[in-house]
DNA sequence: TGTATCGGATACATGGTTGTATCCTAAGAG
DNA sequence: CTCTTAGGATACAACCATGTATCCGATACA
């Protein structure tokens, strides 16, 4: 009744506000947050300016929105790699690692958009604790494989778990950026990823059982 | 004569140039790239627009200008603290490289400004090359400095030194990002920093002589 | 001390961006 | 089929940023 913006109710409400998500995901990632007007994004989703202010009050709510989609979603990822591994066939730890970190980071991940996420994180220290609270999380879930993994094997690591999945994930950033910086297709991104992964794996792990 | 720009000859000229330059180094890291509107950085500086547009062409080139003189600084400092190693009193490995990395990107580092290059880099080629050939000549140095740890010590390493020095960038510049976001002191900083290059090191290093 | 010029300030024209107030149309209930 | 209302389009006003053309003062050199 006194709403600001109307209840979210419709359905014809959440699919333009799902196609103007889509639309800022590509325009952030292209341009950044802050060169990114409100205008490109409703270009690109195919609506006017006005259909944005019925939607949102602001850019920044739309930026905050983004990023708790993407974070929940790329968790959601995470969690169901974990689910469905091959709980009898491990027979390369890397491999496994690698299949948890990689889709977490690697891969299909646009690294523009986590940069910029990032950047913007290192400004604003709201944003700050929620990016920190998405990557604890994340990193909850790859320590998550690696003792799993690693009491299913018998073996032992060089560094405490939390230590050695910090290092996966950063390794694993690393990677997928400098071979987007490197212009390198994605086929090769991966081929990267697996040899550094594997490396690292070989040296954390300290004895097989 | 004909010059667009005059000549960089003048002594006031370049005191000018590096007040403009200082203060843009300021508002990059507050606000980004993007949003910072020339005027700020001029009103930073104490000028106007128009003492701006008398020694840059854009915001562009004197962003460019910028992270080129941030680049060569740090190179910089890094080589002297290569130089100034003790070489004689050589016992502990891991102070040793964390006095070398933790001057590339730890300390007194803003990680803000460094994101803020990175994540430009993401978006423009040109950038990108300029970035990567900034990161591996760092790179090089560093695996200066464990090579010759390694060789004076007769260690052996568990990676390529390569490999190695990329971890050991990619750690601390974790931990001083992680760290800021989590807004500690700069002391603190430094107590982490310290703790993990010193675990990481451990790992790394095979045997000791 | 006078004068030429360099360097920064001022003023202005322009375009882009934001936010809001209003209008119009198409969905959906009865 | 009609009527209501929600959702998006249009139109508008204010602001801010950019870039340029011009002006003025200080500095350097004779």
């Amino acid at each position: 009744m006194a709403d600001v913006l109307p209840r979210s109710g419709t359905r014809r409400r959440e699919q333009t506000r799902a196609r103007l998500l889509d639309a800022a995901h590509e325009v952030f990632a292209e341009v950044g947050m802050d060169a990114a007007s409100v205008e490109m994004i409703c270009e690109r989703a195919g609506f006017t300016r006005g259909a944005f202010y019925s939607n949102f009050e602001s850019k920044n709510e739309l930026f905050l929105a983004l990023i708790t989609q993407l974070a929940e979603a790329k968790l959601d990822e995470v969690a169901g790699r974990v689910r469905e591994l091959p709980v009898d066939a491990i027979d390369d730890t890397s491999g496994l690692v690698r299949q948890v970190v990689g889709a977490s980071l690697g891969e299909r991940m646009e690294p523009q958009l986590f940069s910029e996420i990032r950047t913007q994180a290192l400004r604003d220290p709201a944003l700050a604790s929620a990016y920190l609270g998405w990557q604890d999380a994340m990193a909850a879930r790859v320590e998550g494989i690696i003792s799993y993994v690693v009491d299913a094997y018998d073996l032992s690591l060089r560094l405490p778990v939390a230590e050695a999945a910090r290092l996966l994930v950063d390794v694993s950033d690393d990677t997928c950026t400098r071979a987007t910086l490197e212009g390198r297709p994605a086929e090769e991104v991966n081929e990267l990823m697996n040899a550094r992964l594997e490396r690292l794996v070989g040296v954390l792990v300290e004895s097989r059982g």
